[in-house]
DNA sequence: ACATTTCTTGTCAATAGGACAACATAGCAA
DNA sequence: TTGCTATGTTGTCCTATTGACAAGAAATGT
C-alpha cells in the first residue's frame, strides 16, 4: 500500500504546505528575548506566533529563511547567525490544511527596526522567561517550537563559539560572559570564565580598550579568530554545571549593560495582549 | 508581497510532495553500515536511495518514519533508536516534483530481515566508507544526508549513551569500545575506556559474564542504567580526540565479535551496482 | 607448565576546572 | 589628594579527569 503510494508518481501525491518559521534570539534588558509577531487574522487572531512564511515555488529552505529573516527584521546577513532547527508536521497543527514546517532559528546582537509584514502585523520581544513560565499563549505549536529552540541554544554555547554572536563584533570578556549567564540563567566565576576564553583559540584578544562605562577598570577588546566557523564545535567546550551551583541562581543586574536604552521603535508586547 | 502570499488562506499555497527518508546505521563485518534500497524506477533506476517514502495525509512526521522503518526493516520499535535529522529542500533535489524530505536517523543493533518494499527493489547494507570515498553514488541529495547523518552519529556518541543501541541489550564494555572505534574510526585504550565506562552512571555492571568467545578473559555483562534517556546529554561526555591520536588509525580486527555469520538474506551491494 | 589473548585494575604525570585571593585601573566622593 | 567602590585581570591552591602505560586476572591452546 505505502509502496504503490510511493511509486505513484508525479501525480497523485498527498499535498502539503510547507513553510519556515523563524525563532529570533537576541539579548535585551539583560534577558533572552525572541521577536515575535502578532497575527492579524484568524487562526489566532491577535495571538503571538513566530515569524515565518510559506516556502515559495523555486526556493531553497534555507532561502526562505533568510528572506523571512530579512522581512522581519532587516538585519544584515553578516551579523546574525541562521540554522535549522527541526520540522514540525502534526496533522493538526494547522486547522486550515495539510502544513509541515521547517523551523530555524537565529542569533541576532542587534535588532536595529522592528517592523511587522507589512500589513496590520506588529512586532515585539519578549522574553523567553514568560514562555517557558506559560504567560504568553503562542498560535499553533510555535511554543513546543520556542521550548526546542531555547534548549538547542543553550547546548551550542557549550561547544560552540556563537556566544559572540549575542555581541557586537568586538566585546569583552565580561560582556560574553553576561551572554553565557542570562542565557543559561547561572552565575559563572569572572576568573574562571576568563582563563577560559583566553585559553580558546576561538577568540582573539585585541588591542584596544572597551570605552569606559562609568565604573570599574576598562576592559580588553576580543573579537572571534574565525568568523565564518561560530558554529563549529569548540576544541573543547565551555562546561555549563549540570550538578547544583551553590551560587547559582539568576544574576541580578544593577548596572545595565551597553547599549542600554531601548529604541521607542521595537514595542514589547505586554501580558495583556496574550490569552 | 511574501505577506500577500503567507496570508493566502486556505488556498493558494505552492503544493509540496513531502517525504521522510531514513538513513538507518548499524554495525557488520566490524564496519559501521548503512541501510539502502535499491531503487526500481526513474528517475535514478538502479541507484541506491535511502528508504523512505511519501507523508501520509493524515500522519506525523515521527509516523511517517516509524512506518518507513518498521516496513524495511521490521525490527521492533523496542531495539532501536529513531529520531530527525534534518530537512532538504533543494528545488531540484527531485525532477518530478517539488519535494521536501525530513530526514531520519536510526541505530539498529541488528537488522533481522532486509525485505524490500514489497515490490522489485532489493535492501541491502553498505559500508559508509564507500559513501564517504565516493565509491557509490546515490539518488537524489541522499548523499549529502548520508554525510549529515554520519556526522550526527559520530557526534552523538561523545554526550549520548546511544553507543549502546548499537549493542545487544546486554553487552561487554569491550564490544561498546568496538563501536566507539568503528564508529569514529579509532583506537582506544582498554583501560582508559573500561573506567570512563565504570564511571558513568547511564551504564550498569551486571552480574553475569559473557559467555566464552574461545580467547582471553570473559568479560561482565553491561546494561543501559535508562532505557528511554538514551539520547539525553550523558553528565560527562566521553571525549573523542580531536588532536591527532599517535596510536590512531583504523583498528584492524582479526576476530569477529559476537554475531558473526552474516544472514544470507541480506544482499550486500558491490561496486560493480552503482556507476 | 607455558604462551597467548583479553579483561580489569592500578599508577603516575599532565591538564583542566572550581573556589577564592590579590592586584590593576577606572570613576566618584569627601 | 586620598580613599572608596566597582570591575577587570592574574595568580594560587586543590580536586577531578584523562592519557600513557604497567601489571595482574582469567580464560584457551600447545
Amino acid at each position: 500500500m505505502p509502496a504503490a503510494v510511493r511509486d505513484s508518481g508525479s501525480g497523485g501525491f498527498p499535498p502539503f504546505a510547507v513553510t519556515v518559521d523563524i525563532a529570533v534570539f537576541t539579548i535585551r534588558d539583560d534577558a533572552l528575548q525572541i521577536l515575535l509577531i502578532e497575527r492579524g487574522e484568524e487562526p489566532f487572531l491577535g495571538a503571538w506566533a513566530l515569524p515565518g512564511g510559506f516556502v515559495l515555488p523555486d526556493e531553497d529552505l534555507d532561502r526562505a529563511a533568510d528572506r523571512e529573516l530579512e522581512e522581519e527584521t532587516g538585519v544584515r546577513p553578516g551579523s546574525r547567525h541562521l540554522e535549522q532547527l527541526a520540522s514540525y508536521g502534526d496533522p493538526e497543527r494547522d486547522p486550515r490544511m495539510r502544513t509541515v514546517t521547517v523551523a530555524y532559528w537565529a542569533i541576532c546582537s542587534d535588532l536595529p527596526v522592528l517592523r511587522g509584514g507589512g500589513d496590520a502585523t506588529r512586532a515585539g520581544l519578549v522574553p523567553v522567561e514568560k514562555i517557558e513560565r506559560g504567560d504568553i499563549r503562542l498560535a499553533f505549536d510555535h511554543e513546543r517550537i520556542v521550548r526546542d529552540a531555547v534548549e538547542r541554544t543553550r547546548a551550542k554555547l557549550e561547544y560552540t563559539a556563537l556566544a559572540a554572536r549575542f555581541c557586537p563584533p568586538e566585546f569583552t570578556i565580561s560582556e560574553l560572559r553576561r551572554v553565557f549567564e542570562t542565557v543559561w540563567n547561572t552565575r559563572l566565576d569572572p576568573g574562571n570564565f576568563q582563563r577560559n576564553v583566553q585559553n580558546r583559540a576561538a577568540f582573539n584578544r585585541q588591542l584596544r580598550l572597551s570605552p569606559p562605562t562609568g565604573r570599574g577598570r576598562p576592559a580588553t577588546l576580543w573579537s572571534v579568530t574565525d568568523e565564518t566557523g561560530l558554529a563549529k564545535p569548540l576544541e573543547r567546550p565551555l562546561a555549563r554545571r549540570r550538578r547544583p551551583n551553590p551560587a547559582a541562581g539568576p544574576p541580578d543586574r544593577t548596572v545595565p549593560l551597553r547599549k542600554p536604552a531601548s529604541p521607542p521603535d521595537a514595542p514589547t508586547p505586554e501580558d495583556d495582549t496574550a490569552e
